[in-house]
DNA sequence: CTGAGAACAACTCAATGTGAGAACAACCTA
DNA sequence: TAGGTTGTTCTCACATTGAGTTGTTCTCAG
């Protein structure tokens, strides 16, 4: 049997029924706090319940393509402001009865996002909406979602260590200050300021200078800040460590 | 097809056929080189080329579960010997094109193994060995499988620094010259002994001492070392960072 | 049996990085 | 204009790291 009959021979049918969604957590920080994108289920299973947005991956699509497809779906946007979400994959879910229909394999993702406007109201049947993450607790989550969303947190806190991610938080121009209130925000603490900014500007390709400043100091006073954008580091070295836990440590 | 459609009627012979493969990237050191466990294809298409081990996931088992029973199909291996062996999950690969056939997601897994005996000739039809890492240029892989090593051995290198899996590669019981050396082999360049030893035994719970030395010392001399295992820490504080490398500086 | 070489384990010391706090000027609001 | 806030830069003590040295125990060759 050559190749050609191997492939005219083949019957896709033969494999046991197995259906792939793409699932995103997107996070994105709004008046101070970590929110999640989450959808509205409009029907069984898990009707009224929250839920990653997400969909079936199509025919003729990658994976991380077709995150990026449902994001855009659920936000409402495209072009530029959609090309700046940092979107990675964070791992696949199939546990054989997640789903109670039939076999759903689960590739989930993680976005971060600058502050966006909120979700267009029918740009999909399920209404989208921006959930602060402290809120979390208290809301009925699909599937196995809880799940993906706590590796998706964990998955943030992480990178924001040894990688420069934390500016896809910000828009293009930011300050340290802003920059550090990302940390804050993402590892659910303070930081010395003092200390951050000179670890930020110390640390090789991490940001770089506009030149610029703020038009004004801060809202409730202090000097205008100066203005930098996003290095070409792609790893942080050396890392911005976070503090250990307690518990970390034995 | 979006959610809604599927909800409304879902039988799953509806959706277009996805097949679900998990493949594992088995690690292993070997007479201080890094080894890979590849199987040689006995069919198309790639039939001859090189892949890694790997199957359709079953209709009752979790990703994982598939992971492991690949492993031990392929290593012939089963019981505690098989439970030492660390697995995680590495990445999903499902490039709409990357197998001729049909539409097929890869999750793909990596696993840490202490040197193991030969995989048993017959215990599976395709033929099945371990491959020093440094003779991979020199092989047809089948389907994306390079990248696939390539994103495997890039996260072993990594979750050396910041985990104690480094053990995983070893026996219950070794000597710090014995895990500096899976370091040495993994991230391709020698450490300072000195330092090694002063950092392995300063990070709470890496190591602990069995109390124990070898019988004998050195193949070539020396004293004998003293024995040690695993710790219970999960994640070393503070981490074991190898050397930047100088193209990752800016 | 003995000497040479190897290597485990402990040490020193300089250089670097980090945590905590202080200083100071620029800026806001009242 | 006064008082409080904040961005930025310093200072200093302390911890960690890189590099090298020392002392001792062991194996192997002759």
């Amino acid at each position: 049997m050559n190749e050609q009959e191997f492939l005219a021979a083949y019957d896709p049918r033969d494999h046991p029924a197995v259906a792939v969604t793409v699932d995103v957590v997107a996070l994105t920080i709004r008046e101070g706090a970590l929110h999640l994108l989450l959808v509205r289920r409009g029907a069984p299973p898990f009707e009224g319940h929250s839920a990653l947005p997400g969909g079936f991956v199509h025919p003729d699509e990658d994976l991380i393509a077709g995150a990026r497809r449902e994001l855009a779906e659920e936000t409402g946007l495209g072009g530029e402001r959609l090309r700046r979400i940092h979107l990675e994959q964070l791992g696949s879910y199939g546990a054989p009865d997640r789903d109670p229909r039939m076999r759903v394999v689960s590739v989930a993702h993680l976005a971060f996002a600058p502050d966006l406007p909120d979700p267009a109201a029918g740009s999909d049947a399920e209404e989208a909406l921006w959930l602060p993450v402290s809120a979390l607790a208290s809301r009925q989550l699909a599937f196995d979602h809880a799940r993906v969303i706590e590796d998706g947190l964990e998955r943030a806190r992480s990178k924001l260590e040894y990688t420069p991610l934390a500016t896809r938080f910000l828009d293009a121009e930011f300050t340290v200050t802003e920059l550090r209130a990302v940390y804050e925000t993402v590892w659910g603490h303070p930081l010395h300021p003092g200390n951050f900014h000179r670890k930020v500007l110390s640390v090789p390709g991490f940001v770089e200078s506009t030149g610029a400043s703020t038009e004004r100091g801060g809202s409730r006073g202090g000097p205008r800040a100066k203005l930098y954008r996003a290095g070409d580091a792609r790893l942080l070295h050396p890392a911005l460590l976070r503090p250990a836990r307690e518990e970390t440590v034995r």
